[in-house]
This record gives structure tokens, C-alpha cells and sequence, in this order.
DNA sequence: CGCCGCGCTTGATCTGGATCAACCACCGGC
DNA sequence: GCCGGTGGTTGATCCAGATCAAGCGCGGCG
């Protein structure tokens, strides 16, 4: 009910410093550049970084936001680990996502002003928060800010539309081969190892996630071990053949990729 | 090369009325609500009218773009009725959606300025243009335009969302009866019959939009039709028992719609 | 006309991954 | 220490839907 909306002023150049935003949230930030405010010039950064609040922690195993819960913000995970997933009626879950640092949540809500999954902690995380509001009121302002929320909003699309054609062709075993090519990658964008790191989530959820069951995942794991393209030790994964895991994930991912050269 | 920017005016309220658009496209056109500018004013429709540009008709079998050509149009359907596919390195290719008029087409390719799919007309088709850059412009000077536009691109992503769920979580059978229903309820939004209307597209495109074998679409019509919920002559449909029809649907679709009344 | 090719239908068989089942490793609580 | 719960692994069986196969209806064309 207390909407909050902060009052733009015009030609704002300069940060203003104040107790609560010590020194802006985005300009200290990482992954400032695989987030919102990507590409933007100093000034541009400061105006954007006005509007940006930074809210507490989500514990590990807390909910950022419900399934079907109204929704007039769009966040951004700064730190640690998360997934999306669509309640069964039957008491289980589907796991639709997750999110690194730098990767904005709450895109799909924009449609109806509700949210279509909840969002978990799968480690302590930070996330920073923009009201829709001044969301809309920036991307109006700040051109090249407009112009990368688009292109965020599109690589959405484009995510999901790549999981549809990987759920409707590929097989399982190159399904979990893709999944952690995927994270592989992730990390790397991220500056950190992209062969070696951490599953933080279960085996259910990754079978949910790529529309398989828990066996299925775990048999497709042993069997990338057993051509020893990766070690294993727990839900830390190794990758020891990035190019073999590559090739094979290729293959099935020829639907994905249909224009890859030969 | 040639970038045609169009010269934006202030507050420009009237249409300009010239030989190429003589009543303007937008506001002479039936499915206006549907499309982009849905929601506008009379003096906001004027500014964008002023924007879209008709183009000419694609035929029947031929595309309007191909995949993985660069794009900076973005389409919207006026009449017709067109097909999405990604092209399978064997020669075949996976559907990935159908447009009815109303339709924006090319959202996912605004995330790197490529498309990620062909289209191609299944019907002769009509359909309207607007410049990338001068979408840019209008959406930050119209907010009513720039907060639709939000949402169609948010409604695209829940779309997909929704795919991803039927393909990782519906029976075959229940996934033919919820493609029946959403061509229905499109045609419906469109003032068309709801229950009386004509597959434009072969079993084959059904089949790979719905991630089954054309063999396994045959057999879920013709078990509709056995159940009595739906007449067949050919592309023919008419829906029968509507009703029965949304029930086992959404018995089918409860992973869809988790949280839907008992 | 006859022939071909495409879209569609239906039946018979095969199989990838789901399901069922058993078991281990680990951890937290008492 | 024991005990129960959660997450993970592996083996045995089953089944929905893919694959293979055959045939029909129809429109275009030499």
C-alpha cells in the first residue's frame, strides 16, 4: 500500500551519499556487468544505482518470493545460490531454474504482476532489489539501460526455449552432460573455475530440472564417470574431459545447435 | 546499412496523413488489443501508428525470415496464420510455436539482434513492421507502450515456461487435448468460433511442437474422438464436449496450474 | 487415364527411461 | 552409543510412446 515511489530528479549526475548506500550498490558490485546495469557509462551507473536497494539475506533454504505471489519488484541474486521451481499438487515440486550471481529474478512476473515460481535459497544469498517503478521510469530515462533490459528479457526467451527443444529431443545422457557443460560455463562467466566446483543442489532437483528421475541422473552421472570425463565425490564435480563432455553434449544438443559446424 | 531513422517530433498528436498510410495501420486494425498497442490512448496510437510500417503480404510456404538471420524489425501478424521452427541438422525440424493475428513475432531475437528460429506462413499473411530503433524511442516516450511492451515480452517467457512444464510433465494424450484448447481459446480471443475451426498445420508440425511423433498425435485425435469430446474431418475440428475436453486437460496440465480450485 | 508423392491412419514391435526395490553414507538428536 | 531421516547409488522390471510397417485418400501432372 505504501508505494514508495522515489521522486526522479532531472540530470542527475552525481551520487548522493548517504548512510544507507554508503557507496552505491551496483559501482562495488562483481557482477555489475552481467547484470542490469551492464555497459553503462559512469554517469549513467550513478543514476541507476539511485534506485537500486540492497535487502537482507535469504537464508539458505528460505524463500525469496511464493508461487502466485504479487510482485512489484524485480531482483537481482548478488551472492550465493538459488532455484525456481512450480509446486505439484502432489506435494512435490518442478525445479523450472537457477540463478548465479548477477542473473535477474522475478522477469516472468512482469506478464500478470504475479509470480509463476518461488524462488529458494540453495545457499545464503544476497539480493538487491528495483521496484517496477523505477524500473520502467529509468529504462525510459537511461537509453542504454532500456536497450540491455530488452536484451536480458529476450535471453530469458531464448533460455527457455532451449530447454523446450532440450526437454522435446535430447537424450538423458547428454541432457546431464549439457547440464554441467551449462554450469561450466556459468562459473567461467563468473571468474571462477569452470572444471572444478560445487553441485548446491540435490540429485531431485536436477532431475527435475532436466525432466528426468533421480535414477536417471545419478546413472548418467556414474556413466560420464565411468568414460572418465569427469570425477566425482559427492556434489563436487570435476570435469577431467572438457572436450569429450563438450563433443558428446554436442551431439545431443545438435537440436540446440543445429547450424554448429560439422 | 541505409539505418532509416525516422525523425521523432514533439508531442505529436495528430496523425499524419500521406499517401503510404492513409488511415494509419494500427488504427484501422481488428486486432489491435491483441497487439502491440494494446491499451493506448487515441493521441498515444497516432505516435506509434506513425512508427508501423504494413509490409507486404508472405505467401503461403514462404518464410518471413529464416534462422539465425540478423534482425532489427520487430514482426506483429495482422492476418494469417504462421509457424516458428528451429532446423534439425538431418533435414528435419522441430515447431516451436504457431501466431495467430495479433501476434508479435521476433521478441527473441532482440537478446543478440539474430533470430533463433524461421518463420514461415502456413497461410497468406499480412503483416506489420516496426523498427527495433524505433521501438526504442516510442517505449520510452509512451510509458503506457513501454509498460505493454514489458509484458508481452513476460508473457513470452511464461509461455515457454509453460512449454517447458508440459514437456517435462504431461501424458501424450493430455498434451494433444491442451493443444486443442489453446488453439481454441486464441481463436476465441480473436472472435472466432471456439469450438468450430481449422488446423492450419499438419499432424507432423503438431506432433513436433508437442514433442511427439506424428504417429502419437493420430492416436490422441482419434481417442478424443472415441471419448466423444471431439468431431475430426480431415483439419477439421469441432469440439464436442468442451467441457469433458478442459477437464482432462487440466487433470493433465495440474503441473501447469498447481494451484487451480480442486 | 495412371502414377507418384504427401499427408494421414492404424497395427505390431521395440526400447529408453520410469518405476519399484534394496541398500549405503552421512548427520543430527537423544 | 543407537536411531531415524535425508540424499545418493545400483539393480530388476515395466510401460508409454517411439519406431517400423502397411495401406488409404487425394491432388498434381505427364
Amino acid at each position: 500500500m505504501t508505494s514508495h515511489t522515489p521522486q526522479p530528479s532531472q540530470a542527475r549526475n552525481v551520487v548522493r551519499l548517504d548512510s544507507k548506500r554508503p557507496h552505491g550498490v551496483c559501482s562495488t558490485c562483481r557482477v555489475r556487468e552481467l547484470c542490469l546495469p551492464s555497459g553503462l557509462s559512469a554517469a549513467d551507473l550513478a543514476t541507476v544505482n539511485h534506485y537500486i536497494h540492497r535487502k537482507h539475506t535469504v537464508a539458505r533454504g528460505e524463500a525469496l518470493f511464493a508461487y502466485q505471489e504479487p510482485l512489484q519488484m524485480l531482483y537481482a541474486l548478488r551472492t550465493g545460490f538459488m532455484k525456481s521451481s512450480v509446486p505439484h499438487p502432489d506435494g512435490g515440486e518442478q525445479v523450472t531454474g537457477f540463478h548465479m550471481s548477477g542473473d535477474l529474478i522475478g522477469l516472468d512476473a512482469l506478464a500478470d504482476g504475479v509470480t509463476i515460481c518461488k524462488v529458494t535459497a540453495l545457499q545464503d544469498s544476497e539480493i538487491c532489489e528495483i521496484s517496477l517503478n523505477a524500473l520502467e521510469l529509468l529504462t525510459r530515462k537511461v537509453a542504454p539501460l532500456q536497450r540491455h533490459f530488452h536484451r536480458v528479457m529476450s535471453r530469458e526467451i531464448v533460455h527457455r526455449h532451449e530447454m523446450m527443444l532440450l526437454l522435446a529431443n535430447v537424450r538423458a545422457q547428454e541432457r546431464v552432460a549439457l547440464f554441467l557443460l551449462d554450469l561450466s560455463q556459468r562459473h567461467a562467466a563468473r571468474g571462477y573455475p569452470a572444471v572444478d566446483f560445487v553441485l548446491h543442489m540435490t540429485r531431485t532437483d536436477i532431475g527435475s530440472y532436466l525432466g528426468l528421475t533421480i535414477e536417471t541422473v545419478c546413472r548418467g552421472l556414474a556413466q560420464l564417470h565411468k568414460e572418465k570425463r569427469i570425477e566425482m565425490n559427492g556434489r563436487h564435480i570435476r570435469i577431467t574431459d572438457l572436450a569429450g563432455l563438450t563433443f558428446m553434449a554436442n551431439r545431443g544438443a545438435a537440436a540446440l545447435n543445429p547450424a554448429a559446424p560439422h
